[in-house]
DNA sequence: CAGAGTTCATTGGGTTCA
DNA sequence: TGAACCCAATGAACTCTG
């Protein structure tokens, strides 16, 4: 049956909010209908409505919906929303369980989870898209001359070098008399300092997640499982953002970028677990919950894992091995620079990082600039 | 779906204000609908319309956009322009908001702030302007009177010594003996003075800055960190100001300038926060109130911080570490001039150490040394 | 299936800047 | 002036519950 809409004299297949109307109108009165005051006509309160012109003056629109007997009571308040949400959710889990015979399972799966916030669903995951092209654009504009390159190399290889014929090193001795002189200095070097910062930018996603932590039990045996995959495969799609950002990688064979980000995704995720799984409590937590934030230093770890010298299949395993050593000197002086300063580095990036947060992106772009802060959205335009 | 523009036959994608119109007319329209009776035709009201034609004869177009059925009624009056815009406006703090999580914030933030003048709205923040050039014009001639020098010296060394005359120095065991001779001298050198002089022009702002004390409390969370932001932001200009009045940083590359411009910014503002909050009220106060006037030294140590050698990605790194050792020179200098009637080592130790406190302690390996201020690490090198 | 809500590409306002 | 942009509002097409 075909109706006609009495509002705009569209057609319409039936009523909406108790009264016939078309599908703009229904919408238009679900959004609009405590505004009535927030409108005014721009003619004379009685503006012709039809199709066209429906748009034109959102006063005598309304005016018209309540006119024909709309009735705003039937809207849902918000909590009836929240109600109707949770209710499909629980109707997914059954129909997936009933489908899967999910059932017979027995045990149970405790996870906590952080806000399931829209960006987490499945559907939203971001498909390693260009998002983050514009925030390290100048990372990836830096076309470094072969020579340059070259020269890198040479110098890491000058430190790695010195840094081999003393065993001592590795060993982390608390007496700074042992270490080499080189490796104490107060500042990276240039190389390093590049270095440090690409890998710092790749792992900006992983640094700053702090997510709410309203918790959410989860008992079922399979929302469970759904979970776990999911996190583990959201943080699967984050490795993978962030290895594309180390320059190291890129450059190597599409066969070995291949081997190596494979294994690395897993002994990764197995790391991250660590993070996520509570032994005592048996439980799963997940970003959401603040004691997950996980330990720096692991990310300093990952381009060592990436690099793993040890698989197989390597084509040019010279270069795997050499970028290691690169990302292990890293590391190492990182700990050593890091350490001696620990603690008025920490509190001040903690205030810095903590007042920055609360600052709208727009609200001072003299103050992002000076922080280094990126702003995406901001530099686009 | 294209469609032709009613009034000059260009395609167009769509109505606008109620019309068949292309882009440029509908700008037209935007602009001129209110002007009808302004224009006049030169010819005979009866202009042939078309994409060239358009701008001979606006009186012409203007009638043509009417009579297709354009309607200025549709154009927003201001205040709803206003109103769009507060909207948008509101709607970016939002999303923002959700995205980092703000709204799970409890708690409130208590600032006091000096009279809302109005330079000191976001909109009105100076641009690093001439404005101060007259202040300091007798500055930049040079000739300063030995008198108007010694003056100067004497006003702070009143506020200094006010300062600190609640400390128990005198009794204090003086030896001046291991200061080496050349440094113990009655009156700075030309250099050291032109110097001096130029560091006192350049922070004359923050010296004598003194506001009214027009209090207003900000309960409100969102309103009071736009005003930390808007603080800070102000606190960062001025500081630019006095940075682009020390030669030494003038005459840097402008690679340098920037690095260490935004590390000394994000420096001094934690310094001046120190200032600004009341740990024990737990209240923010701003210029304006009488209670913050700074420590007179830490301007002293604004170049020392300023010259931060510590930077990863310095281009002239002597130049930078050289132009800290002659600020740190100078305040070195000048506490001794200043204490050496008493020779009060102990006051000085003190001092420095207030001020070095509040730089990192690998902020300046050699203003450490100088201080014998205890890093055994930072010895090693 | 009626009638709630949800999603997302499109529309049509305004704004910017060469 | 107008091309190119921004973005809130719109509405066609959808999902979900009873
Ligand atoms: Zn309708
Ligand atoms: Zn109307
Ligand atoms: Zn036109
Ligand atoms: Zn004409």
């Amino acid at each position: 049956m075909i109706y006609i809409c009495g509002v705009c004299g569209d057609k319409t297949s039936g009523r909406n909010f108790c009264a016939l109307s078309c599908e703009s109108c229904k919408a238009f009165f679900r959004r609009n209908a405590n505004n009535l005051n927030k409108y005014k006509c721009v003619f004379q309160n009685n503006c012709q409505m039809n199709v066209e012109m429906r748009t034109v003056c959102r006063k005598c629109r309304l005016q018209k919906c309540f006119a024909i007997g709309m009735r705003k009571e039937v809207l849902m308040t918000d909590e009836e929303k929240e109600e109707r949400k949770r209710k499909m959710q629980k109707n997914k889990q059954k129909l997936f369980a009933d489908k899967n015979n999910i059932n017979k399972i027995n045990g149970k799966i405790n996870i906590f989870i952080g806000k399931t916030d829209s960006s987490f669903t499945p559907s939203m995951v971001v498909t390693d898209s260009e998002e983050t092209d514009n925030i390290f654009e100048f990372l990836n504009n830096n076309n470094i001359s072969k020579e340059t390159q070259d020269l890198e190399i040479r110098e890491l290889e000058d430190i790695l070098w010195v840094e081999n014929s003393s065993s001592t090193v590795s060993t982390l001795p608390t007496n700074c008399n042992t270490i080499p002189a080189h490796i104490i200095c107060h500042t990276f070097n240039e190389s390093e300092g590049m270095k440090f910062n690409e890998l710092m930018a790749a792992t900006y996603d992983e640094r700053l997640a702090t997510i709410p932590i309203i918790k959410t039990e989860v008992s079922d045996v399979w929302e469970g499982i759904k979970m776990l995959a999911l996190h583990c495969e959201i943080g699967v799609r984050k490795q993978t953002r962030c290895f594309k950002q180390l320059r190291a990688f890129r450059l190597m064979c599409e066969n070995d970028q291949l081997l190596l980000f494979k294994r690395a995704a897993i002994q990764l995720a197995c790391m991250r677990s660590k993070y996520f799984y509570h032994h005592d409590q048996e439980e799963w937590r997940f970003p959401g919950d603040d004691t997950v934030q996980p330990f720096r230093l692991q990310l300093q770890c990952t381009p060592i894992i990436l690099f793993d010298t040890n698989h197989p299949n390597i084509t040019h395993r010279k270069n795997v091995k050499f970028q290691q050593k690169v990302y292990i000197h890293l590391l190492q002086r990182y700990l050593l620079m890091k350490y001696q300063t620990e603690i008025m580095r920490d509190l001040q990036q903690k205030c810095i990082n903590y007042g920055l947060n609360l600052c709208p992106p727009d609200m001072s772009p003299l103050l992002n600039e000076i922080c280094d802060r990126d702003c995406p959205q901001l530099m686009a335009s």
